[in-house]
DNA sequence: CGACCTTTTGAACGTATTCAACCGATGTGG
DNA sequence: CCACATCGGTTGAATACGTTCAAAAGGTCG
């Protein structure tokens, strides 16, 4: 198992990868990151998994479709984004993703990653070797358990992104992404109602299954109607409940 | 740990289920169910997950939004699609799943299920208390890898559906969805181009982010063209290769 | 400062939807 | 077993929503 491990940790360095003084136990972010109670024991196995921080700076790519996969990563600062392309090159967003989140679930199952990350402002993230998370999984049944809930979660997330494409309305997508953003940063101790966009008109866009322009059209509208105010990339949500509202009609 | 597992296992038993004597050795969907080595020992305590079936006509129901989760269901024959319900009733469609395929993932992260899931077709599902997964998990490696595996591929499969809804023509979602079933079909040692559709134009539509008369007319097209021929639910592919290349236009 | 990228807005267009009618298949009860 | 009701599927015509193409202004970064 050790041995097992030690090779993991010897394949796995990345490049701008460094050793470091992990601290889960005092990171700001563990409740995000380690929503469940492990003892002070397990806490110190804990930390030994988070063996390396990986600095990225915006535009960097945190890991591209077909790399080999070797971790998860877990954001502890910045914001990032997640794509697939398809055959003839075009490019979806799947997500965004910002501290305390997880990515690379898509490389456990075929050993490659099958999306790419990308940093959209200068970030750092956690490295966490996915052969020891599965080592201390079967030794601790809290990491084990959070793991799967990890991966479920997000099986629930693309589902809700399912509805949100499959059966919702421009505006009602955009309310949702809106609502969705302010719901996130409030629970990192943002303002709910005022944050920067990290992303393009494009890349919301792509998100959201609607071309720029519409999501330009979009932010004017909601500005028009009272319900949101929007400079480039700054958006202060005036009208929370009209949002909504947006959502169910 | 016994005691949790029994505890589970009296907890669970559903409706309509019964017990039986499990060989997934010689369940001849074990290389969709199980794809991995496992000595004969461990078979044995495999064996032991599948602790009951449940039959289910068209239309009955497997799980609903909101029921707890004890299990997941492994279908040994049938077909089944799962949705999500939004807010004001819409329904959307997340998936069609056929023998060996694994239903319930979107269960674990909440405890209770997050979409519901209907019989399209009568069908048999092998019962698997997740309780008893991840306490084999922690024994047996390759359980463990096999079931992130699975739940790594759900996440890679709705990024696909993702892509679809969000950056293809009509066109191309329904050639996408046809090679898709074909494949299926084709791995379960069915015909790749004749098949049954056991959904209806509405439930492809929704799957799709289209109408169900959209659908309609687009098989109409696609037959004109020659790719395919279609009577009611009834679909023969006649041009692999065409379909191939309505995706990539 | 200048080049480039992002955003906004307008006008024309096209794809998928909506509304509607009709037909065929399926299933139920008299 | 047939009659009828219901559901599922097809097709047409009008409409609407989001896209495309285009131009210009505003930001950002070297």
């Amino acid at each position: 198992m050790r041995a097992q491990v030690a090779t993991v940790t010897r394949i796995s360095p990345q490049p701008l990868a460094r050793r470091f003084e992990s601290s889960c136990a005092n990171c700001n972010l563990r409740e995000l990151c380690l929503p469940m109670r492990i003892g002070d024991e397990d806490m110190a196995r804990v930390e030994q998994i988070v063996f390396a921080r990986r600095r990225l700076k915006r535009g960097d790519s945190l890991f591209k479709s077909g790399d080999p996969f070797n971790a998860l990563y877990a954001i502890r600062s910045g914001f990032l984004k997640t794509t697939v392309l398809n055959a003839d090159g075009r490019e979806q967003v799947t997500g965004f993703q910002m501290a305390g989140e997880l990515l690379g679930l898509d490389g456990i199952g075929s050993g490659s990653y099958n999306g790419n990350a990308v940093a959209l402002e200068d970030s750092e993230v956690c490295v966490l070797p996915f052969a020891m998370i599965e080592e201390l999984g079967r030794d601790i049944p809290a990491i084990q358990r959070n793991l799967h809930s990890v991966l479920s979660r997000e099986i629930v997330r693309d589902h809700g992104v399912m509805m949100l494409l499959g059966s919702m309305s421009a505006e009602e997508r955009l309310a949702a992404f809106l609502l969705n953003l302010s719901r996130r940063f409030t629970a990192r101790g943002y303002s709910a109602s005022d944050f920067h966009l990290r992303m393009t008109r494009e890349e919301i866009g792509s998100y959201l299954g609607l071309k720029l322009e519409t999501v330009s059209r979009l932010f004017s509208r909601f500005q028009t109607d009272g319900l949101i105010e929007v400079q480039q990339k700054h958006v202060r949500i005036r009208d929370i409940a009209g949002l909504e509202q947006q959502l169910h009609s």
